[in-house]
Formats: structure tokens, C-alpha cells, sequence
DNA sequence: CGGCTAGTTGAGTTAGGTCAAGACTCGTGG
DNA sequence: CCACGAGTCTTGACCTAACTCAACTAGCCG
């Protein structure tokens, strides 16, 4: 728990708050608080009161839900600069999970909420974010509903090596996968057996070289890129 | 094209602009105007400016990418009182398609905009909007991702038969699929014969009757409803 | 009436799911 | 520091749901 230091935060730019003047941000500064988390922290329960939003300062988060086997069912990851929480509502109804250890800059809802109806730019800024996401898991639908399990995991290994490179347009070279087999699996509509076979076989036609159970090293970042279009 | 009476339009208390004060609502009815299209004809079509948004007043709307290879990706239905459009874009990257003859109140882009900065609820409003699409969204990702052809055909069945009711928690005792079986299969992420074959299964068993190619009876809507759970 | 598109149905094939066995990783305690 | 154990990952063998290919039927429009 920490006040907030705005000027050197890694996500200014990016962030929802980017949109804000810098008397607007002073206000959203005033609110909010950094908070970390442990990797495998829950952030929020589902079933929990709605009571925070937050900004993703450095990490990675999965928002899931339980079906009602208890079958985990992941519905988005958050990066650096992402925003997490649930808007409007009493109560949220996933789970925010730290995938690895976390720093939020968090923001007590109803504050939030206030500082929304007052700033219309913050509320465009949250309206751009949402039809982002909204972009993105459609992409996702595409993904799971017409590609084949290897089109699948390539395009979650473009993912996370987009995410782990700064620019978000270049891929990484190497990174650490945040999801465990059975994570990426749910994610992908697939089995833990078959992404792990797809890995084996990109790691054969030389595309990737995996280190450890979760380190990938892009070897031939042209050809993963290949065989996903 | 007719001026608008928003007095006797059947999604006045639905629509976004339900979220509107009368005067607000004055405001948006003087930017709006209705127009109809037949069944088949093109709203508008990727690579066009962004001049537009609307409400769908009544009928069905489908939004599609075409892929590389020219394969429709129908990437959502627009239900009457859902919103049509895409804000803050130059251009749009969707064909939106009349899957029936269709009403749209529809509104100049930037005139629609400069009202949102104007009106913060407006803005709210279809925020909140966009959140509820997500949500349907990460609702097919599940449907695509985990569940078996006969799931996704009684899933896609059951959101028709939402749709078709007044209500939209009821369901429509019958009604006509909007999408051929093609358009079904593809935003299940499944082939033509699939959802045919699951089509005459459900009907082998009881739970629909088939009335010509796109007609469909719900003959025991709770059986339906337990084959999805 | 004949041609066209959409839908159905059948037979054969296959991608990927399931089940099972073994290897690797990593945290904990002796 | 090493040994143990629980969880995670890999690999193999088998099986099945769904895809592909193909033939046929039902509506629909000129």
C-alpha cells in the first residue's frame, strides 16, 4: 500500500488516466492506491461487493468464473496498463487472480464512479477500453471457433509475446507463459494434452524452444507469425 | 425515411436513448431519422467512412468480417433496442446486414458524438451497452469453447427464442431463424451438416418441430432449456 | 417446368479428446 | 543439502465427435 506516484508510474501513457488533464489526473491521484499482489493473490471473488476498480500498474491478472461443476472458465487477461473491476454493478461476478506477482493502482468504486459522471473524458476513456476489449474477445471467438488447436496456441504465444514487449506491436523474443497448460487450455477451448503437444510440435519445426515448463524463446518469430495467418 | 415519433417507437424504454431526460431525448430525436431496409440489404460495409450509428428499431441485424480467404465471420446479432455503429472510428471494419426487413433509427456519427460529450448519460449509456455486449460475447466464447455441437445448436436456439419474445427472459413459444444454416454454423464455429443434424436430433427427441427450412417450434421449451444447462 | 439455392442425410476419415503412465519442478521439512 | 511429495507437464495409445465429401430433396423464382 502505497500514495500514488503518477510521474514515474510505467503505465501513464497508456492507462485510462492518460486521457485525463493533468488537474483531472490530480483528482484520480487522490483516490487511488497502489496495492500488490502475490502471484496466485485473489484480487476479487465473484459473489464479492463490487467495491474497487483498478488499473493494472505491472503483472498479469486472469478474470474468470466457476461453471457450475467448478470447471474454471477464463474470460480475458489483463496487461500492464489494463483495467479491472466491475462498473455499475453491486456485486462482481469473476474471480481476478494474480498470474504472477501484480501492482494495481486501485480506485474505490463509487469514488470512481464519481469522478466519471463529473469527467465525461473518463468516461470515454472507460467506453474506448470496453469496445477495445470487445474487439479483442471477438478475436478470441474467431480464434477458438474456426482455427485448429495449433492456430490456437500460436496465436496465444503471439499474444503473450506481444504483451511482453513494450511497444505491444513487436513480439518479445522470450518470455514466461503467465497461464499453466491447463489455464491456457480453458483459454483456448482445448485440452492441457494438446497445447502441450502443439508446443512439442512447434518446438520441432524449430519455430520456438521452450525453457522450462514455461519459458519460450521465439526462434523463428517470422514463422510463428506465418503460421498463424 | 420518415421523421421521427419516438412517442410510439416500440424500443423507447429500451434503447439507449431511454437513458435520456425528454429534452435530451428532443435533442436526439431532431439528429435522428428512420429508415427500413429489406431483408438482405447492406447497412453499411467494411471500408466505409463512419458516418452513422443507430438503433434498431425492429427486425435483425448481423455484423461480419470476411477473412482473407472472402469466408464470412458473423461476429454478433443486433436484436431490436441494440445499437448499431461503430463510435469514434474513421472507418467501419464490420458489414452490418439486414438479416430481416429491418426499421433503424439512424443518426449522423458526429452528431451522435458531440451529443455524448454533451450529455455524459448518453455516454454512460452506451457504455453500459457495450459492457452488456461483452459480456454476450465471453458468453459464445464459453459456447464455442466448451460445449459440444448439440449445446451450441440449443444455446443458439434458445437466444432466438429470447430475442423473438417481448419480454427477452421469456421464450417465444416459435419463431423463424434469422440465420441460414451456414451463418449458424459459423457463428458456432461448426459446419452446415452439424447444425442440421443437431436440428433433426432435437427434433427426433421432441424438444422442436421443424417448420420448413427456417421455422421452429418449441415443443418442450424446459427439456430445451435442460439440454443447455 | 427447369434451374438454383438451401437444407438434409449418409458414409468414411481425422483432429483432437480421453485415459494412462511416466518425467520434471519446486517447495517443505528432516 | 537432500529426500519427499504434490502439482505440473509430456508422451503414447486409443476412441469418438464432428468434419469432409457426396448424393439427394425441398422450396423458390423466372
Amino acid at each position: 500500500m502505497a500514495l500514488l506516484g503518477c510521474d514515474d508510474c510505467p503505465v501513464r501513457d497508456h492507462a485510462v488516466c492518460s486521457a485525463l488533464s493533468s488537474d483531472e489526473r490530480a483528482e484520480l491521484s487522490r483516490i487511488g492506491q497502489h496495492r500488490s499482489f502475490r502471484r496466485g493473490e485473489t484480487i476479487f471473488a465473484a459473489g464479492d461487493d463490487s467495491i474497487a476498480c483498478a488499473t493494472l500498474v505491472a503483472g498479469a491478472i486472469k478474470l474468470s468464473q466457476y461453471d457450475s461443476e467448478g470447471v474454471e472458465r477464463i474470460q480475458a487477461l489483463v496487461h500492464p496498463s489494463g483495467f479491472l473491476g466491475q462498473l455499475f454493478a453491486a456485486e462482481v461476478d469473476q474471480h481476478a487472480t494474480a498470474l504472477c506477482d501484480s501492482r494495481l493502482c486501485l480506485f474505490p468504486r463509487a469514488d470512481f464512479e464519481r469522478l466519471m459522471a463529473r469527467h465525461p473524458r473518463l468516461t470515454r476513456a472507460i467506453l474506448e477500453r470496453t469496445l477495445a476489449e470487445l474487439r479483442e474477445t471477438r478475436a478470441l471467438v474467431d480464434l477458438i471457433g474456426r482455427r485448429d488447436s495449433r492456430a490456437r496456441v500460436v496465436g496465444l504465444l503471439l499474444s503473450f509475446a506481444r504483451a511482453a514487449s513494450e511497444s505491444r506491436c513487436q513480439l518479445a523474443p522470450a518470455f514466461e507463459m503467465p497461464l499453466t497448460r491447463g489455464e491456457a487450455a480453458g483459454l483456448l477451448g482445448t485440452t492441457i494434452e494438446t497445447v502441450s503437444r502443439q508446443l512439442g510440435r512447434l518446438e520441432e519445426e524449430g519455430m520456438i524452444r521452450r525453457e522450462g515448463a514455461r519459458g519460450i524463446v521465439l526462434s523463428d518469430p517470422e514463422a510463428l507469425r506465418a503460421a498463424f495467418a
